[in-house]
DNA sequence: TGATTCGGTGGACAATATGCTCAGTCTTCG
DNA sequence: CGAAGACTGAGCATATTGTCCACCGAATCA
């Protein structure tokens, strides 16, 4: 499957000052509705529907969550491991079996020393090795090496960045 | 600050399937309300209603988007960093500088060889390279290695794990 | 056993939000 | 100047929300 971003090319939005206060404002107080918007921003309900259109159809917004907590599920540990991959066969094949992993989080293809890097998170340390051991026992894995997370003290956020974007 | 799940202290909260569904229903058609979710999922109102609160109370559910694309608003480029510090001071200050930079999305302290891992975003490499010099000019930054996203096979989930936890 | 608690059901109500449409205004731009 | 695009303010029918209530069944426990 062709990626979203190739499949949009080389479109880019671009934001202004109203788009970036509203994804604030949403990612402030995601319950509020369009009209709640619209009084807080002081514009008018069809805008606040027409910029969230159309960040929407650009593809700025993918989404509305609900946003998970692995933490509040006992997922407590969280791990970054990078693959080494018997280059052979190619990346799509491992990244399919790590897909079927639930602790698998998320999946990179990277440049330098390893070939793969996913985010995991386990029940424990001693769970994290179970997780680590599927990962190791997927076809074409030939190492991982792991390094786990004590702390976060930057979750992940991209409010600065649409602040940064949107003037 | 302390840690939100410090704060909870050992709490873990289970999960039941209908929680499971009622997440992954959401996470899949996020604009649905509660009224619909119970339609859908057979339930009373009231039960759904139940339900998200409870989830919200206990940190299951953390919010509820927008999920931004970086690359949609032109920051294609993502990139790991992993920095190693200067012990005196201690890992604080330089994750509050971090966090000054619209292009961190996330850091986090960890073992092994580096301090910290760090997601960054860049509209090209030329501009990973500001990102960078960014980075490497925090108080306390003394080494820097990265390696960026070639690819996402497997872009960042939680319902593959929510079904886990949830039967 | 009997009492209590908890979670779910199904219904009601007023208040509010939504989807949709329309006419009018303002700014930009060729 | 004229056209296009974006925003406003309004209206309307319909749907949803927040908040009650009484009732039921299962589990718990003295």
């Amino acid at each position: 499957m062709l990626s979203l971003r190739f499949m949009q090319g080389e479109i880019v939005m671009t934001i202004d000052h109203l788009d970036a206060r509203l994804v604030a404002l949403l990612a402030a107080e995601p319950r509020i509705g369009v009209l709640e918007c619209s009084r807080r921003l002081n514009v008018a309900r069809g805008t606040v529907q027409a910029r969230l259109d159309r960040m929407a159809e650009k593809g700025v917004i993918t989404g509305y969550g609900p946003d998970i907590d692995p933490a509040a599920l006992g997922f407590d540990v969280t791990a970054f491991v990078t693959l080494h991959i018997r280059q052979v066969a190619g990346h799509v094949p491992v990244a399919d079996q790590l897909a079927l992993i639930p602790e698998v989080l998320e999946v990179h293809t990277i440049t330098g020393g390893g070939d793969m890097l996913c985010r995991v998170v386990a029940r424990s340390n001693a769970d994290l090795q179970r997780v680590i051991d599927l990962i190791v026992d997927v076809q074409g894995v030939v190492r991982t090496e792991s390094v786990i997370a004590l702390d976060t003290p930057v979750p992940y956020r991209t409010l600065p960045l649409v602040r940064a974007a949107g003037g």
